[in-house]
DNA sequence: CAAAATTATTAGGCTCACCTAATTATATTA
DNA sequence: TAATATAATTAGGTGAGCCTAATAATTTTG
């Protein structure tokens, strides 16, 4: 398995070949905040291990096998922002805190979390209503008036 | 701030306080999986950063500033546990996870987990029913019968 | 196309948290 | 209390991922 930073260069790479059409020693490593020898010696151990394909001098792409882990990392990383914008974290938040949450979750709660963002997405008015009484109690500490009174037809 | 490693320590010698009355390097090693010498290294750091109070070949304790740390850490850990447990994620695999991402979370994240996890303990009835509609969800991979009709009196 | 500018790589070092093996201190028991 | 067992520490080393400074390749421009 790639290391917790081997898939952080991964996403990286994923997200630049699609937002910029390349990916370039630079730019990742502008991206990722790091400086460029960094990224150099990555790319390398990336390429031993078959997820991109490397030449020096050349930018690089990924392999099939890449393109897999980065998906996965990519599509984990989506799901935990959906998940912490839920509960009313920044975007600009969410979206930092998933590039460090992405790597510490098993399998299973992976598994869970997207299950979990798959049914908020597809029951939106019931789900609406529970997510409007979070953000009311999220904002003033308290339950919302409609909720304490177990009556769930006036809150608007 | 304490890095990621060193609240790890923190949050041991926390618990084997609680659980044993003690925090010995032996125990603390074989809680962490790791071995005696780098808890020797850890609790000189620790000392050095205040955390702790640790003289060599006795028990360790901690301190008023180590001790608001760990119990930082530790409710952080206990929500994020409860959270995934919410999510259907096994007791076992929830403790795993929440002791990885416990380091990875914003300040700002924290605190909404903290309400959402409140809001969940305080609102059992209503709660109780859209947490068994994902239940539902994640088991069969549909919405519930009751909850496609948009009715929420005959789910059950 | 040569000089300059840009981009990437190599060389050599650093820190962190871990390890094993050896040593020293403490505790137990004959 | 001396011998042994246990527990903790020191000494010395490793690998991962980062750094700066120096070098090499590529690209751009006069």
């Amino acid at each position: 398995m790639a290391t917790q930073s081997l898939e952080d260069y991964l996403e990286a790479i994923y997200n630049s070949l699609n937002r910029r059409g390349h990916a370039k020693t630079n730019e990742i490593a502008s991206d990722l905040g790091v400086k460029a020898p960094s990224v150099t010696e990555m790319f390398d151990k990336l390429r031993k291990e078959g997820f991109i394909n490397y030449k020096k001098y050349e930018g690089v792409t990924l392999t099939e096998r890449g393109r897999e882990v980065a998906k996965d990392v990519s599509e984990v990383h989506e799901n935990i922002k959906k998940f912490l914008e839920l509960l009313q974290v920044s975007p600009k938040q969410a979206d930092k805190d998933a590039c460090k949450v992405e790597h510490s979750l098993s399998e299973e709660s992976i598994d869970q979390l997207n299950k979990f963002i798959d049914f908020v997405e597809r029951c939106p008015e019931e789900e609406a209503r529970w997510l409007k009484h979070f953000d009311y109690f999220s904002a003033h500490g308290e339950l919302p008036p409609a909720h304490r009174d177990k009556r769930d037809e006036g809150e608007e």
